[in-house]
Order: C-alpha cells, then structure tokens, then sequence
DNA sequence: AATGGTCTGTGACATTGCTCACATTGGATT
DNA sequence: AATCCAATGTGAGCAATGTCACAGACCATT
C-alpha cells in the first residue's frame, strides 16, 4: 500500500489534479476548503488522524474546486478504488469503521448547514469556540494533559475563524470584541481564551 | 427483517423518540429536516428510493432535533446495528453501495455547505431550481417520460423552496418574481416552469 | 356562486453583515 | 532598538435579507 508524506502546509489535493484515489490519514491533520470564484477559502471540514478521505473522487463534480491541505506533516496511505473494494470492504470491521467516519462527517456537516440556515453569525461564531476548545480537550485528554475546561485555550487567528464560518475576517474581529467586552473570551494574537464556557454555550443556541 | 410502511405526511423519526436504528428506503421518498427554536423547518436532504440513512442515530447528539418525513409513501426496512454489521456489511457489494451512498450524500452537503458561504440567495435559488429540474429529469428517464430540457416543469410552493434553502418565504417569492421578469422562469401556483435554463447556470455560479 | 384555505404578491422598515480603507499593535528578526 | 509583517482594530456607508402586516389570487368544496 503506497505511502505518502506531506509537509505542514502542502495542498497535496485539488480539482486541477484530481486522482481517482481514496485516502487515509494515518498521521497528522488535514484541511478540506473550497475556493470561491473570487479567490476566498472556506473550510468544510478539519480531519484527524484516522479518518477515510477523497470521496470527493467518485464524483468529480465540484462546480468550485475543493483543496485537501495538510495543517500538520502528515502521513497518508494512498488506495485506488480497487484497493478499497478489496482489502477494507472485504473486513467487517475496518468496513464499519469507515461507514462510521463517514457517518459522522456527514451529521456533523449537515448540523453544520442547518446552523447557517437558523442562526445568526455571533451563534455561529460561539458554537465554533466550543467545538473548538471541545476537540482540543479530547486532544489534550488522549496526551494525557490536563484540560481545565474553566480554562480553555484555542490557538487561531481571525482569518482561520473566518474561513471556518464563511464570515468576513472583519466581522469575525467585531463579534469577537463584543464578546470580549461581554467578559466570555480573553483576545490574545492568535489565541483565544474562552472565560465562560456557560454564556458562549447559551450563545450557540440561540 | 422488519418492513415498515408509512403514509405520505408521516413524520416518522423524531428527537423525541431516537431510535437506534438504520433504515432503508425501499420505496418513496424521504424529507429530512431540522427545526429551529422559532419552528422553523430546514431541510437538509431529500432522499429518493434505495438510500441507506439514520446514522444521525449512531450519534445522538442533534442539538436541535433532525426529523424525517415520508413526502410519498414509504416502504422502510428497519434495521438495528447488529443486522447491519452481520447482513450489509458483510456483503461487498452492499457495503460498497452504502459507501458510495453516505459518500454522495457528504459530498452533497459539504457542496449546499460552501454555497452558502459564497453565494447569495439568487445564486442559491436558481442552484436549487436546476439540481430539482436535474432530478425530476432523472426519474423521468426511468419512467420513460419524454424530458425536454428546454421545458422543465417543477413541482413546488415558495415555502418548500424557502425550507430548502434556508431564506424566508417572502424573500424566495421576491427573488422568483425577479426570475420571471427576466425571462428565466415561468411562475404558476405550486409550479416552476424553467425557461432559460443557460441564464440560470450563469446565475448559479456567481 | 359562495366559501374557505392555501399560496402568492408587495410595501415599508429594521438589521445584519459586507465592503473599503485605513490605523494600530505585537512580536519575531536583524 | 529598529524594522517589518502578519494580525488586529475600527469607522462609515451600503446592499442584501429579514420582519411585519396585509392584500389579492387561485382552487377545491359545498
């Protein structure tokens, strides 16, 4: 099964190269993003290690392209769709575990949608936070650190929060503010402390 | 294996009762939808015959609830875990064709997920227009219906538009009014007739 | 032909978030 | 300590869409 390695930061997928492969990455954290028209990125989904990707393949029919970007070195097993028939579909469990992925992905992309379809961008916004600092607790869980959830940290400037909402880096800046002033988050360059979890979760909803 | 059938209307899956089940669509069609605080609905995916789904139920973790509606008459195959594990999963091809199902789905939703964040509600709407015309072209070649492209009829109130797309009924109504003035469609109670389906690809993209 | 209920159309106005155009700040580097 | 650059802050105006409050139009049924 060939192996490929990637640096922080390598677009190794987009529409100008598609590849009729599928993937899996067995090590690092990967960004899937689509460009609009006039050049802006937005991020559809952030993969951890472990996850079956590329299904974008089977279809190839994306009107804007997506780009598949390693945030961190990665190490990713490259597979032709034959290679998926025979060796994983063929084992219950490795089968199941990609259903699940799959599964997954996809409730948490159409929880994504209706979020843009009811609420507002300061709803929005919080509800990023705290699945943020959510999986960064996971994270620190699994290396065994302590994750005070009264004191959570997350590392990303305005423009990564913009590209995850679809919100202008300007407006994300002015909500944060609002937030700021309303004692939920502490602003740092390139971090964020979130203060009162209770509020920002109160927030999300709405 | 446990069938089901559920008549046109019946909202068969709900928050209030998840059940840990999958499903298959033997025959109908499906709506599946959220609801927000205020009751509004949004639909997230529209399901025709022969889909797997309920993985929302693997999860559980809808913080507004997700619902499933039959829109036709239904015939459902209830499944639990374990039947699915021992009878699809274990069949390659089965399990190939629920792959590629969830896949298309994904693919779908990350697609309506990155529109909303570039486009604006005409770009949307005249989207929404042509992947319904697309799928009722569809089934009409199954049936063997003549479906002439220059002539495309679709069968829908600007309410059910305005659930699909996540923009307020009097806004769709606006925005098809401008459509029409246009040339691009032609309006009737409960029905869309497309008239200038190369103007609307135009629109889709911006 | 009268009635009633959905569906559609439309005006006026409020808001949100985008756009453009900069000023400022923090911290890394030399 | 001087410089530079990405990151952040902010104002003013504007366009798109939501909101509210109806009016009218279509169709099925009585």
């Amino acid at each position: 099964m060939p192996v490929k390695e990637v640096g922080s930061g390598t677009v190794f997928y987009s529409p100008e190269h598609p590849t009729e492969v599928l993937l899996f990455l067995k090590k690092g954290r990967v960004r899937l993003f689509y460009l609009s028209a006039g050049g802006k990125a937005f991020t559809t989904a952030t993969l951890e290690s472990g996850t079956f990707f590329g299904e974008m393949t089977l279809l190839g029919q994306s009107l804007y392209g997506k780009y598949a970007e390693a945030v961190t070195p990665c190490t990713l097993c490259v597979m032709s769709r034959d290679d998926v028939k025979t060796f994983f579909l063929s084992d219950l469990r490795i089968s199941y575990r990609i259903v699940e992925s799959l599964s997954k992905r996809l409730a948490e992309t159409e929880q994504r949608l209706a979020d843009f379809a009811f609420k507002q961008v300061p709803a929005r916004l919080a509800a990023l936070l705290l699945s943020l600092a959510d999986k960064k607790s996971v994270n620190n869980q699994n290396e065994s650190v302590s994750s005070d959830p009264a004191f959570v940290e997350i590392a990303c400037t305005h423009e990564e929060l913009s590209q995850m909402t679809g919100v202008h880096r300007e407006t994300i800046t002015r909500v944060l503010n609002n937030f700021r002033t309303n004692g939920l988050i502490e602003l740092h360059r390139g971090k964020i402390v979130l203060l009162d979890v209770k509020a920002l979760t109160e927030l999300s909803i709405v």
